[in-house]
DNA sequence: CATGAATGAGCTTTCATTCAT
DNA sequence: AATGAATGAAAGCTCATTCAT
């Protein structure tokens, strides 16, 4: 399961500010839940840096104070959100293995391409917000690479797995994943959050059309 | 001349805070170009949102005061670093204008690659700033419009231009030109900013190599 | 009831910075009246001008943040405590009604002065800045209108209503009312501001006479 | 002469921050005065508290720096436009003596009141600056008293000359004096500065018909 | 568990005044 | 005599975090 491999290395459970294990109660688990909730829709309407701690309490519908029962400070919600995240993308990178050389593996893609693409609109708040945590931020900035590199591991293996025709010019593999990763990511930025007007259906069958031939079609040096 | 046009549509010159003109003598514009290029230092070692107006003048060895002489606020620094950022992306989406077909083609890319990355590596840090500011934030959502949708016209340009061979995969030229510029912004981003560590050879070779196969190797459906 | 009709002209209850009406508790009651009260108590010592935020809340021994909790701002107390003055002004000026003509009339016009006087007394701080808040804005300007208008407007009616015996100079109501306002108010302020010295007994006396014979003692030509 | 009485009490010419005596040329002087004007202008649009430096220089047409050529701060500014508006009310204090006590002298109140009027309407933003100086600043406070000194005393004077007929209320001489000087600084402030609609010749009669009645048909107690 | 009042460090900004030219 | 760039003290304000109830 990559879900459980995934827990195992990430930063698990609430803690309170006083570093004491915080075990929490129903009701307790029901508050925090709201308050996570409360922020993913917070951030998509304003912006991590720009949410206040008052404008996720306040959508909550839990006292100023309350938040902090349930985590120690503003960047530890975005943690959680992004922790939950990226577990789903560690999953979807595992969906990755299967993929095929022909017809066959593009059809693969564009379905994997559809669920990425519901998956980064349901978080891109997260996403974004994580993403552009300030790079010396050590958090987030393990948590990116740690998925980056599980995304690229999958990706490059493949490509490297290719009998390489020689007909193309050839790439280095490493590179080739992480771009192809880069490109999705940013592409989805681009479409779904500054809001570029392109139909589902071309940004699918595009995306797997490069993935594809950037997967197989090339020969690689390396 | 796409510098000129450029400049034209863009925000020029420094305006004081009152909205009155500002003209500048030597002095003056001395001492903003030493604030603006602190901007950018600082802008690079602790990032945008993290750096104080006090870093700044602190590096450029003014006094706190002399900044709003010159800017109305931190983000207006950014922004006169933005435009003119995104005049040099002008100018290189201009030079993507006679990229050939062939073998020749490649070479041309591959050289303009080492321009991007050069650029990108010089502008990173307001790239970054300026990609993270707010979406709501007009001022820096319309200049990245502006500048990803001249790199796109020219790329989906070229790729509707080409005669299909229709071996491939078809793709939508618009989503694809987005996606390749996403692709190298991205990719220079991880690789520059949170520091993956590649060889730049490689980088520039693996580049031209899926923009080339991206623009002339796919048969287009629109 | 002329203070409830006071109440609801004028502007009432605690309002945040962010627009959103503060409901406040015991505690918050507390604190806000402690700010109020060290406010007219710094403005007294210092001027309102020359009072800092700080001085308020270092009196009233909260914090900085604190008063920005209660007020957005140095005018907004001294808005609340003007209106605080305008409403027993008001009731004042309600007092002038049953004013008479002879010399018991005198009696009352005396008694009414120490009223004003004292009022004037506890209240000079925010008087004075209130009236030298700049006539533009209008917060203030309204408030003083009123006020002015209200005093005026008794007067007079009084006037007007008086059989004039031809004697004197005929005098316009509405001009020698508030006349007689400007005189009190602004010879208080000579006096208990800028510190002129004369007898409390004097003043009272004087004060009366002048008035009732302005009230009266004078034909009116309207 | 009162006008040299005036020019022996209070402070004259420009004094350089350094305190040496600083002697005009020809051009100096005129800057000088251009810059008088210029505050002149300024403070009864904006107020003098409301007022920059810098409004000062661009309404006179010099640069920043010959404001501290001329004047040592804003206020001294202030306090030159001050000292002017103090001698013209010398003047209008002396122009009071011969008042008689009849018709005739009504009819001299009437005239002198418009002088007043005209006065004060030109000067009014000194009037109200300087009126409005805190009573802490030595400065002002002095010139204030000075020239209410003068009127009061003209006043009270004449109140004492004048045989009580002992119908009416005794006031003190020394009260209603100050009274009068008050009722008339602050109606002309209301009316003219805050704007109340009375028409002009109603002022005037109102105006002198209480002085006349005040000054001469009142019996006094000292 | 929950509340919301209180804290205070730290930011942006303004502007009277000084100073080098 | 004039210029206008530079200074820096001091203000107003925000908001993450703590704390008493």
């Amino acid at each position: 399961m990559a879900k459980t491999a995934a827990k195992r290395q990430l930063k698990p459970a609430p803690v309170r500010a006083d570093g004491q294990q915080r075990v929490l109660g129903e009701q307790g688990e029901r508050t925090r839940q709201r308050l996570l909730d409360a922020a993913k829709k917070v951030f998509r309407e304003r912006s991590y840096p720009e949410t206040r701690v008052d404008d996720i309490t306040r959508e909550a519908g839990t006292s100023h104070g309350a938040f902090y029962l349930y985590f120690s400070n503003k960047a530890e919600v975005l943690e959680a959100l992004a922790i939950e995240t990226a577990e789903r993308m560690y999953t979807l990178a595992d969906e990755l293995e299967g993929i095929e050389r022909g017809e066959a593996g593009f059809d693969q893609l564009k379905s994997w391409m559809e669920h990425f693409i519901d998956n980064y609109e349901e978080n891109s708040p997260v996403v974004v917000a994580w993403m552009s945590a300030r790079p010396q931020d050590a958090r987030f900035d393990r948590l990116g690479r740690e998925v980056l590199a599980k995304f690229a591991g999958r990706i490059s293996h493949t490509i490297r797995a290719t009998e390489s025709d020689g007909e193309r010019h050839p790439v280095n593999a490493g590179v080739a994943a992480v771009a192809l990763v880069a490109m999705l990511e940013r592409f989805c930025y681009y479409w779904l959050v500054r809001g570029g007007g392109f139909a589902r259906d071309d940004v699918v069958d595009t995306m797997a059309a490069i993935w594809h031939q950037g997967i197989f079609g090339a020969s690689h040096k390396d």
